[in-house]
DNA sequence: TGCTTCCTCGAAAGTGCCTTCTTGCGCCAA
DNA sequence: TTGGCGCAAGAAGGCACTTTCGAGGAAGCA
């Protein structure tokens, strides 16, 4: 793993969660936060089937809203992962596809969802033992 | 990709973030919640490298105070991911290690950085694009 | 006893994500 | 004009992360 980061926090002094740096920010940190958050990884595994229209990625995206997956297909449009078109439909359509920069984007997120999947359940043993230590005060493993 | 995520967000009315879900969450997005913060993969890549003292460890996670290293550990060994030990010194040292389940972590982000590493540029290069093109109000590429 | 090192954690402040609610634009039909 | 569809985005509220600050426990030594 090559972990350069150097300068993911600022100087600046002061409280509260430091605004992303967009410069000379580590790259896997960079990828972390675009699809770290709670709904990008559902959108793009489901625009890797191919193209669709904004409402059937909202049905098909369970729990999102409106807002929300205007708001993750713009993030993703922006990092160049996802291209979006209007189509010249009545009313107009918006569809939503994978750029061959997203679509590149899914073998590395498929290795690991398979290593999430493999160990999940090792994961919650933990977290269950963490915790039930936790609550015996042993203080660490 | 193997996407389930049924419930991710609960179904309890109010606005806010949801809490990370314990159960029933879709495996990758609970790995992207745990190595998706801040500092995690800051930490785990050092730890790859071998059994690290918590001062140690702070000086070589650039920019980490105590407080979030010692709360990313906390997070890491809850997940089954980093062993702490206490050593038997003067003063006493906490000695923190990547366990196996740790260690088959790091193939996964390996590739993830990899891809990261290749593609920082184009994913800049979009966000100039992008930012420019909103300036420009033209609404989409 | 006071001091040092090592490590942990509570409190307060600030930030950005996420949620719900609501409005609004374009286009078309009644 | 109103209403519907499709889509986008502003506003407000809440939450967890992140930061800084500071206190404190454990162990040992002078």
């Amino acid at each position: 793993m090559d972990v350069t980061d150097s300068s993911s926090h600022s100087s600046e002094s002061g409280r509260g969660r430091p605004g992303a740096r967009q410069e000379y920010k580590c790259p896997i940190r960079d990828v972390l936060d675009r699809v770290g958050d709670a709904w990008s990884v559902l959108v793009v595994s489901n625009l890797a089937e191919g193209p669709t229209r904004f409402n059937e990625l909202k049905r098909r995206v369970e729990g999102i809203s409106q807002r929300m997956l205007t708001v993750t297909l713009r993030h993703l449009e922006r990092d160049g992962l996802v291209s979006r078109t209007v189509l010249p439909t009545t009313p107009p359509q918006v569809e939503y596809a994978l750029t061959e920069l997203g679509h590149s984007l899914c073998g590395p997120l498929d290795v690991l969802s398979g290593w999430a999947t493999a160990n999940q359940p090792l994961i919650r043993a933990s977290r269950e033992r963490y915790d039930g230590e936790a609550g015996e005060l042993t203080g660490g493993e």
